[in-house]
DNA sequence: ATTTACTTACGAATAGTTTCGTAGTACAAA
DNA sequence: TTTGTACTACGAAACTATTCGTAAGTAAAT
């Protein structure tokens, strides 16, 4: 049986951000892409990725010169570990108190909330 | 202007969370307490206590021998801010999927279901 | 008074993450 | 062919977080 991925760091994480939005990509466009946030040197964004390699974070088609590396996580799977670990951490567990503090910060608008309904209502259907 | 008390680390969360829950505690009590979930040494909590002295995250009564620490940062405030870095590091920034994940895990009640569809109809009240 | 137990302070080891410099190689341009 | 550019590999430094051992002090118990 295959060892499971592990939990991505921050900035591993940042890298599955690009891979997931993009699909497949060389570490060039990763980088040039984090750069557009912050600035980071072409060898450290390699050699994250090189680290997320070995991790079975990712994997890569090296067949030409420039490898093309893919996320071996899908973005839900590793969201919902994600999650789950700082629901946790940060709210023991409570999925009512995230969700409260989540909708309350004023930062939702009224077209999310509205998908939000939608989504209680299905899951709500789900169970009867 | 008093300098912003810092977004606390893994550990660090573990004795706020303690604080939060009990209040005003020694470093012996959030000891004894963290042990109930995992081994940690005595020391080893109380150096953590004293950096988040410095940092400014608790304050202590040091009037006795054995001091007393409190939390310096509402536990409403800093769940805020984690969220906020975690929904911006994990969803992009999207409150909508962050909820989504948190709410279709399957680990939500129906009770809870209905408290959050209050919320929602008094977030949209206070925008009407 | 001496021993025992408990407390704080602090230095240092350890571990993990992030960063980047350097070297070596491949390829394309001149 | 020579030069310049782009890429990978890798070691190591820098930084941060975590852990704990040890020392020193205080107070209570014998």
């Amino acid at each position: 049986m295959a060892k499971q991925a592990p939990i991505p760091t921050d900035s591993e994480l940042e890298i599955l951000q690009v891979l997931w939005q993009h699909g497949p990509s060389t570490v060039r466009f990763v980088n040039e892409d984090l750069n557009k946030n912050k600035e980071v040197g072409y060898t450290t964004t390699l050699k994250i990725m090189q680290i997320m390699l070995e991790k079975g974070i990712v994997s890569r088609d090296a067949a030409n010169r420039t490898h093309i590396y893919k996320a071996d996580v899908s973005e839900d799977a590793a969201q919902k570990k994600l999650l789950d670990r700082f629901m946790d951490a940060t709210f023991r567990g409570s999925a009512m108190k995230l969700v409260a503090q989540a909708l309350g910060s004023g930062r939702t608008s009224q077209e999310e909330l509205e998908k939000i309904k939608e989504l209680i209502k299905n899951l709500e259907g789900g169970k009867q």
